[in-house]
DNA sequence: GTCCGGATCGGACGAAACGTCCAGTCGACG
DNA sequence: CGTCGACTGGACGTTTCGTCCGATCCGGAC
């Protein structure tokens, strides 16, 4: 595929459906961030209302998407993701495509649930008995997450993790890190063994994860 | 806003009470009731709002208020009732005294939770997915969940931290156990700030309870 | 008052885990 | 054949863990 564009409204899809981008971010206020994605090079077309730091150009570490679940046709979720800081995110994508019917370009848009939930609970509490409800158990058993995660990521590109490429196993160590994974003791060992490689690489490829990420 | 108590004023305790119940009915919306019983002859002496048809003379069923708690004094709740169509109801009761310390009413502030927690729920679903991930490890959370925690058990027995007996402190870390919170990263110093002992402590008593825990 | 025992503290310390670094191997590619 | 990027295995210094022990505090028994 091409260079990817740098300059917004330089890419012909960009112009193509910005007022789309921008309508819908309107529409959902602060809460929400849409994504334009070149499913391609897997880099950032253009962001709205962005909740991180990207911008066009950055990595999408999204590939998996074409490769996803073919029964649901272009358009997937909602499905749920967890940013660094804790806030839990919705988000739909869909796969859009140009006259000849080619995929084109992936279009993201991620609600923040936060402030909503904070306001269902502040309802669900006003005047609410003093029966507490017992806390939300932790995920105990690390290694089933670790390996729910990397299975998914096989199943949806269909490569087994002794035949993953570097970009997939930035997308794994990615997704486990926005859901706090390497916050956990011995985990490390545990992603390594899972991603049928040393620990080292683990390191490795967080910090190249970490690194991208917080560019701004 | 709200229906008027049913004229009565001969009654003084009515007459002092009054601005009082009208006031709360006022601030509660359409979703509180206000009723002021007579504890001597559990009957109604006025309603402000009233749920039900009930009017002033007509039985109170407020029998099972002496079976409460004597602990707290005067005032009991909030305790949940339901009503016949379903609704239900968070309720606190207040026992009014005289100039001479006599019981001369009970006030009982009756508050329909059913449009709170339809609001909640319609808040929570807004934009959830259909199925939800298992909860994630987050370190960020994390502290604010011990807080949660603590703070919980400090509501619950009205001590502070810094006045916690033993077996408070032990009932919080089994909880924290429980939750798995110690398999986080630096989390021991974070509980130890929290219940305002040292971190030394916090291993004696993460010790006690796993000892007690698996003697069973 | 003194004594005593439990709870806690603060510091020390070895063990374990963490995270970095680097020389070396392997395979892809020109 | 040489280069380059990815990965490895291990070494190594640092941080965190978890234990241990003497000192201190304090409430209750005597």
């Amino acid at each position: 595929m091409g260079v990817p564009a740098k300059e917004e409204g330089a890419d012909p899809r960009v112009r193509m459906w910005e007022p789309v981008g921008r309508a819908v971010a309107l529409l959902l206020g602060p809460y929400a961030e849409v994504v334009l994605h070149d499913p391609g090079t897997d880099r950032v077309l253009a962001v709205w209302n962005p909740f991180t730091s990207r911008g066009p150009g950055d990595p999408s570490a999204l590939g998996e998407l074409a490769a996803l679940d073919p029964a649901a046709r272009d358009v997937y979720g909602p499905y749920e993701k967890v940013l660094a800081d804790g806030r839990r995110l919705s988000s739909v994508s869909a796969v859009l495509r140009d006259a000849h019917g080619e995929p084109a370009a992936v279009l993201c848009v991620n609600l923040d649930r936060t402030p909503l939930e904070r306001a269902a609970a502040v309802l669900s509490a006003f005047g609410a008995p003093t029966v507490r409800r017992p806390e939300p158990l932790f995920e105990q058993d690390l290694s089933a997450r670790v390996a729910e995660v990397v299975g998914g990521h096989v199943r949806a590109t269909g490569r087994p993790a002794e035949r993953m490429t570097r970009p997939d196993r930035l997308t794994v160590v990615a997704r486990l890190d926005e859901a706090g994974v390497f916050a956990v003791r011995r985990v490390v060992p545990v992603v390594a063994e899972a991603l049928r490689v040393s620990r080292s690489t683990v390191y490795d490829l967080l910090a190249d994860v970490r690194a991208t990420s917080e560019r701004s």
